[in-house]
RNA sequence: GGCUGGGUGGCAGAGUGGUUAUGCAGCGGACUGCAAAUCCGUGUACGCCGGUUCAAUUCCGACCCCAGCCUCCA
């Protein structure tokens, strides 16, 4: 397998330090509002990749944290005058209900920031045993100019980083560039003892700590938008190797690319944020997660309505060739069709494999009368779809879908009027029969006749 | 300014030193009572200028645009 590394700026073998375990380390939400589609990206393409090696290798340990202690939910509990576990807690089970929505399985592990303030202290004084922090104020600060590799994986000179920061630089740094590791808290803040005395973690090393925890000193892969190579990814590799004598912390590192709305960077000020909730109200999420594939993960992604109703079509023509395969046995020994592999092999080449997928959509329309050839064709899409999370349901669900909530008609409404229309076909009451087809379309119903009679879905 | 990644047919979006991406939309045909679905056929696409090469959209260089990061951000 081949994946890009952010490190080296190339496409490298993927080779885990185990050979049958592969460990994957992803940076996941701080629980403080609604998860935006732009969330939702990292989530999929992850998702995704974590279905890749577990069909590739034995094992697969993946972690994905949930940053339940920041300002910004310290806000939003001081607006509602809760504690802060209220506002974490409910948006970490929003976040869970909307990635169960897009079809993105659980990751192994999913460590909270609030349960592992231990290790974090520890990894903070070790930091401080080594000289590569430093105590000034009630903080503690990471001394980049410590650790030689600084700036390395976002490919910046050390140097001019720390000469060149424009913000304003708190008095109590001996560096512009060091950043905090801990911070004390007010009396109204969430806090912990520490060596320290009251205080919480930066934002930083809780990503340290946790990989550390869970996945040991080095992993194998480390993901997460691209928008957290600096300095968020910098400065977990400073603590990590710092804290683990020299050792690498992660081997290869995978970055998303970003998601636009309209060509415009999602933003709270232009009124442009999608919520994955709102979205999955709107129109199937499997259409939503099929959209986060047709470009390359590691490509900008420009959101659109359009965008978003070809999604729903091209599911339509995928869903339409299994319909038409409804009638045979998926051959249970296929293996996941070749060519669809080898795309998703050589770095995670989504649309390439989805490209494949549509090739075999068109076999199985070709393919008639050779019911082993069908029965593999057939096995060859669900198996290639489940890598990608996609056509594991039933043709007719997919077809039948409607907005909750909606008033749609109901399956009985449809069938009766469905009967109706046969019969008058039947009798070459066409302009009957015509009647019944446009009533059934004016409510969203959209009639096929095809060999096996008639079929419906929801437009 | 520094760093990173881009500019592909009407749209979306892969890929490749010489041969079909794929999907949607369009056009012609088949099938159909008519449609839909499906099938068959159909588009002289690779920012600009040089260079290397028998051959470049694909490699090299310059240029012009675009986006992201450099500050919390997926």
């Amino acid at each position: 397998m081949q994946l890009h590394n952010t490190l080296t700026g190339r496409k490298e073998a993927f080779l885990p330090q185990d050979p049958s375990c592969v460990t994957m380390y992803v940076c996941g939400p701080t629980v403080y509002s609604f998860a935006h589609i732009g969330n939702a990206r990292p989530a999929v393409v992850f998702d995704v990749l974590a279905k890749v090696l577990r069909s590739q290798f034995d094992k697969v340990i993946y972690a994905r944290n949930i940053t339940d202690i920041d300002d910004k939910i310290g806000k939003a509990a001081a607006a509602e005058g809760v504690g802060i576990e209220v506002i974490s807690q409910r948006f970490a089970q929003a976040y869970h209900e909307d990635l169960a929505g897009l079809g993105v399985d659980p990751p192994d592990h999913e460590p909270l920031v609030t349960e592992h303030v231990p290790q974090i202290i520890s990894m903070i004084e070790r930091l401080l045993a080594s000289k590569h922090a430093y105590e000034a104020e009630g903080h503690v600060l990471f001394h980049t100019a410590s650790f030689a590799d600084y700036g390395k994986l976002s490919k910046r000179d050390a140097q001019s980083l720390m000469a060149g920061a424009r913000v304003e630089v708190a008095p109590y740094k001996k560096d512009a560039g060091d950043f905090v590791l801990w911070k004390p808290s007010g009396d109204d803040q969430p806090g912990w003892d520490s060596p320290w005395g009251r205080g919480r973690p930066g934002w930083h090393i809780e990503c340290s700590a946790m990989a550390e925890t869970i996945l040991g000193d080095t992993i194998d892969i480390h993901g997460g938008g691209h928008d957290l190579i600096f300095p968020h990814h910098e400065n977990e590799i400073a603590q990590s190797v710092c804290a683990h004598g020299g050792k690498p912390f992660s081997r290869y590192w995978l970055h998303n690319g970003f998601l636009n709305v309209d060509s415009t960077k999602m933003s709270k000020s232009l009124g442009n944020v999608l919520l994955v909730r709102e979205l999955l109200q709107q129109v199937p999420g499997e259409a939503i997660r099929l959209l986060l594939m047709t470009a390359h993960y590691r490509q900008p992604l420009d959101w659109t309505d359009e965008g978003l109703g070809e999604a729903r079509k091209k599911l339509d023509r995928l869903y339409g060739a299994l319909r038409a395969l409804a009638d045979v046995e998926a051959d249970v020994q296929e293996p996941v069709h070749a060519p669809f592999m080898d795309s998703l092999l050589d770095d995670l080449n989504t649309p390439g494999a989805l490209a494949h997928l549509f090739e075999l959509a068109h076999e199985a329309h070709r393919s008639t009368g050779d019911e082993a050839e069908r029965g593999r064709i057939k096995a060859r899409l669900l198996k290639s779809g489940a890598l990608l999370g996609l056509l594991q349901q039933a043709p007719e669900d997919w077809f039948g879908w409607t907005p909750p909530g909606s008033d749609q008609m109901s399956e009985e409404e449809i069938r009766a009027l469905l009967a109706q229309r046969q019969a008058a076909r039947k009798n070459k009451d066409f302009a009957e029969s015509d009647r019944v087809r446009d009533l059934l379309k004016s409510r969203g119903v959209l009639v096929e006749d095809s060999k096996e009679g008639q079929r419906w879905r929801f437009a």
